[in-house]
DNA sequence: CCAGTTCTGTAGTGAGTGCTACAGATATGG
DNA sequence: CCATATCTGTAGCACTCACTACAGAACTGG
């Protein structure tokens, strides 16, 4: 067993704290008074934990995935490529039009800053959840659900380029519905499923 | 006339030296430092004729709409609302992937922020291109050029999540064709014109 | 040539940054 | 109960930040 005095708080909690705090006000912008105020530890208990600054923005951005990869495999998991691309955008307008932290982690933290580093991790990971759709709509297209005209990759750069568009848009202060109608008119060039569709999107949780 | 000891350096590529910096940095990433070496002109000087970082910022981003204004104009004095559409994407992939400033400074310089004051001016400048973008459409729209079912503020709004993601991408290095991919899938969802053509996109230059 | 005005360059200001030394507190293993 | 190990809280580190006081330089008007 671990010897020592214990840590007297939550590490999960407090990623969750650091992350409101990275998330409304950028790397650069959030300083170790907001995140440890925001944390309720103080400065050394932060640093015995996640080293730097650096590094919790590193464990905030793990537990981001983490708290998303629910979402992102119930997205992945829908029957046709089309009903990915709708959950998908339908699903990010409704997080990042959550008036506690607009906009996304991904696209609000490291735009761009004084070094690339955080920049770079940032658009790692976004590219990481571009790659995971490119891939799904690759079998997409193997098993004849996607037209062999089309070409998987755009098609998740595409769906990628509207939403980080709709996380900026939301952190400017969009509406959920103004950013539903920009989501409805960038599925229209989506191609529709060529297979013959047996289930709507909004059954596929409870199928098979 | 003005007495005095004149000013020894070119308020305009000061602010052009000033953008570059704000544009790569972000508002935040940029320092005093960074910006007068940039300007080749000592803090003293940037102060007496911006009087502070917030208020050279202001300046470069009046600046950056009067570099603009050309394009934006010319965009907008398209024949039919859906040539300013190709336009306005494939002008605006054109500049954000300039590997000197990737992206652009409306987008990159002010995404999140200890305080609001920057990230609500940059988000401003957008919303003005963007009303402009809408005016057009709603002229095409009474015109008969876009179909009467459409709805001019959604597809302007459309347009602007498409350039913003679009900028999000080339920030984080995607390339030209990549981006030119993206803007042609996004236009598919664009309204053909109802009026009968008569220009291509491309000859509108030499019209009239 | 001088007074008045505006700009430039040096050399700092206090405030805030990320980070840490150190002592005391709290656990485990023997 | 003691040695060891880990964490906490106070206090403060060196550094950078945006910004400026001040003196001298460079102009205009008289």
């Amino acid at each position: 067993m671990r010897t020592g005095r214990p840590r007297s708080f939550c590490v999960e909690e407090a990623l969750d704290s650091a992350m409101d705090v990275f998330w409304r006000k950028g790397y650069e912008g959030a300083s170790l008074t907001d995140l440890t105020a925001a944390m309720n530890i103080a400065a050394p208990s932060l640093y015995a934990c996640f080293g730097s600054k650096e590094g919790l923005f590193r464990a905030v951005l793990e537990r981001y995935d983490q708290r998303r990869e629910g979402f992102l495999s119930e997205v992945l998991d829908a029957p046709t490529a089309r009903d990915v691309a709708t959950l998908f955008l339908k699903g990010l307008v409704e997080r990042a039009t959550d008036p506690k932290t607009p906009g996304c982690l991904l696209v609000q933290s490291g735009q761009a800053a004084d070094d690339t580093t955080i920049p770079d991790m940032v658009a790692r990971h976004r590219a990481e959840k571009e790659a995971a759709v490119r891939e799904r709509f690759e079998t997409a297209k193997r098993q004849g659900d996607l037209p062999g005209s089309s070409d998987p990759a755009a098609l998740a750069r595409y769906l990628m380029t509207i939403a980080n568009g709709i996380c900026v848009q939301a952190a400017a202060g969009a509406s959920a519905k103004e950013l539903n109608d920009v989501a409805d008119i960038a599925l229209m060039s989506f191609p529709a499923s060529a297979k013959p569709k047996k289930k709507t999107a909004s059954e596929h949780v409870a199928a098979s």
